[in-house]
DNA sequence: TGGCTCCTACTACATATGTAGTATTTACTC
DNA sequence: GAGTAAATACTACATATGTAGTAGGAGCCA
C-alpha cells in the first residue's frame, strides 16, 4: 500500500467527520451549524478541527463556493471506526467479554442485535462496513 | 453520595492501575519492574503516573518500606473500566453493535463468548463485577 | 559516622486537544 | 470602485499526557 496511514482522531474530530459523513461535501458554516446548538462551538474552533484533518489527511477542500471552501472526507467511518476500536481494546487486555457484558447491562446493545451479529458471523463480504445503515440510538 | 467523583485515567496510568489491581498494595520498584521490559519506562516516569494517580485519588498511600512508599489501589477495576466504556460508547452514538462487530471480525470475542453472556442476561446480580475472574487473553 | 544507594519531590518539556481571538483577504452590493 | 460582511490564515493559550532529569533526604553497611 502507498499511503493510507492510520488516522487516529480526537473526540470532537470525529464529531466533526460525523457530520461530514453524514452531509456530505460541506463548508465550515454548514458543519458548525449543523452541531447541536446546545454545544456548538466558535465558528473558528470548527475551522481549526478542519485545519488538523486537513494535516491528519482526513478531509481536503474540493471547491470554493462564494468565498467559502467546501471539504469532503477522505477517509471511511469504517476505518475510523476499526481504529478506534482496536486502539480501546487494547486497553483490555484484548478481550471484548467486558465490553460486550457493559452494552448488554447499559441497554445500549440488545439480544436482537447479538443474534443479528451472530447470525453474519462467517458470511463473507458481510463485513462491518456492510453495516454502515444500522440505525443509531441514542 | 458523597465523594466517589468519576475518575478518568489515561492509557499509561490505566497499564499502572492494572498492575497493581494484580498485585495488590506494592511499590513503585515493584510495579515498574512488572512492566514488559520491551515498553518499561523510567523509574521516575512510573513514578510520576503514581503521582497523579494520587491526585486523582485512584490510589493512596499505605505504608512506608524502608524509604519505599506502598501503594493501594483506591478504585475498583469494574468502575474504571465501565466510565471507560460508557465514554466509548458516546462517541458512537451509543449504539454498540459496530463494536461487536468488529470484536467478532478480530477474534477478540468468539461466539462462545456471545452465548454465554446471552444467558447471564437478565440474571439480577449477575453485573459485571462478579466477571472479574474472566480470563484474560492475549 | 561516612558513604553509597535508592527513593522521593520537584521541575521540565514536547505533543495533542479543546477553544477562540485577531488580522487579512475575498466577494458581493451599490 | 468603495464599503461591508463573511471567510480564511495565523496565533495563542490552558489542560492532559508521556516521558524523564535533578536535587536532596533516608537507610543501611562497613
Amino acid at each position: 500500500m502507498t499511503g493510507k496511514r492510520q488516522v487516529s482522531l480526537s473526540k470532537f474530530e470525529l464529531e466533526i467527520m460525523e457530520i461530514l459523513w453524514k452531509l456530505g461535501e460541506s463548508s465550515v458554516r454548514e458543519i458548525q451549524g449543523a452541531i447541536q446548538e446546545r454545544k456548538r462551538p466558535a465558528y473558528t474552533t470548527v475551522q481549526t478541527i478542519f485545519a488538523r484533518l486537513e494535516e491528519k489527511r482526513a478531509v481536503r477542500r474540493t471547491r470554493k463556493i462564494g468565498n467559502a471552501f467546501l471539504f469532503e472526507p477522505l477517509i471511511t467511518r469504517t476505518s475510523v471506526y476499526r481504529r478506534i476500536i482496536d486502539d480501546f481494546l487494547d486497553r483490555f487486555g484484548g478481550s471484548g467479554q467486558p465490553v460486550v457484558a457493559r452494552l448488554l447491562e447499559t441497554g445500549k446493545l440488545t439480544l436482537e442485535d447479538l443474534k443479528a451479529l451472530e447470525g453474519s458471523r462467517g458470511a463473507p463480504g458481510a463485513e462491518t462496513e456492510s453495516k454502515e445503515k444500522g440505525g443509531r440510538r441514542r
